[in-house]
DNA sequence: CCTTTATATACGCCTAAGCAAATATATCTG
DNA sequence: CAGATATATTTGCTTAGGCGTATATAAAGG
């Protein structure tokens, strides 16, 4: 089931964070539930590589995925272990400092209210603003 | 050079931080300078094998090597990324708390002190304090 | 110089995991 | 039930990277 279980549950972490579209997808799902659609639009990217990722998250633990009808909803979880929550909320704290991070979150903005108007997203949920996860910072 | 450069620095040091024997390392070299020897002695692995990591964890910018003589030492580097620089140090402090991390530093401490008796040490230059890490914790 | 000691690198093997393209599944709608 | 839509999974290929073993390099000492 978990292929990518190694030992540490720290170390699990890590893998599931050594990858530039994982940190993308979390960094738009930082304080809210995001539906796969935006994830696809914004990113750009396709929607199996997409899935792919969101597979690897819910594996490592790091997201959850509610069901609303077609659409999937992922967020974030926060780490039982104290340490990888404070690593993970470290870790968004540095994203939401990048360009490219930022620019991801400012598409999602016009994404969400532009989702009447794109025909890729129309009738599509909005993201939803969720608890803050602990962050250190 | 760089076989491990993916796209994000935050990406890159994830890759070198997800792994266990890594996390050991870094967790030895924890406010200290190490001599290989020592690694080879406390993690009871093969010496290419700690030579394989350490050489990672410097292509990857997180540590540093010295030479002294026929002794390497190594230590951890804090990285320019700030945002990097908080996550190694909530990772450090996050092992610090781990029981086996324990148990390594505390084998560190006798080797240490037996590295004249211990004819695989006999000789080899003790492990140095160093200014800390800086660490948000 | 030749040997020993300490460390690094190369080689061969194997698995994890990245990607694109194709296909399967689940839900809604008519 | 038959699409259409949203998402997930499979397949096939390629590369990174883990491991053990063997070998190379660097320094020290005779």
């Amino acid at each position: 089931m978990d292929s990518l279980c190694k030992d540490s549950d720290l170390a699990l972490l890590f893998a599931a964070l050594a990858d530039r579209t994982r940190l993308r997808l979390l960094n738009l799902m930082d304080g809210r539930e995001v539906c796969v659609c935006y994830f696809v639009e914004i990113l750009g990217q396709s929607q199996p590589k997409i899935s792919r990722h969101l597979a690897y998250l819910r594996r490592a633990g790091v997201v959850t995925a509610r069901r609303e009808g077609k659409w999937m909803h992922y967020k974030i979880v926060v780490p039982s272990h104290p340490g990888a929550a404070r690593i993970l909320g470290e870790t968004l704290a540095a994203l939401r400092l990048e360009k490219g991070m930022q620019a991801d979150l400012a598409r999602l903005g016009r994404a969400c209210c532009a989702s009447q108007k794109l025909s890729s997203l129309e009738g599509a949920p909005r993201p939803a603003p969720i608890e803050t996860i602990a962050c250190s910072a």
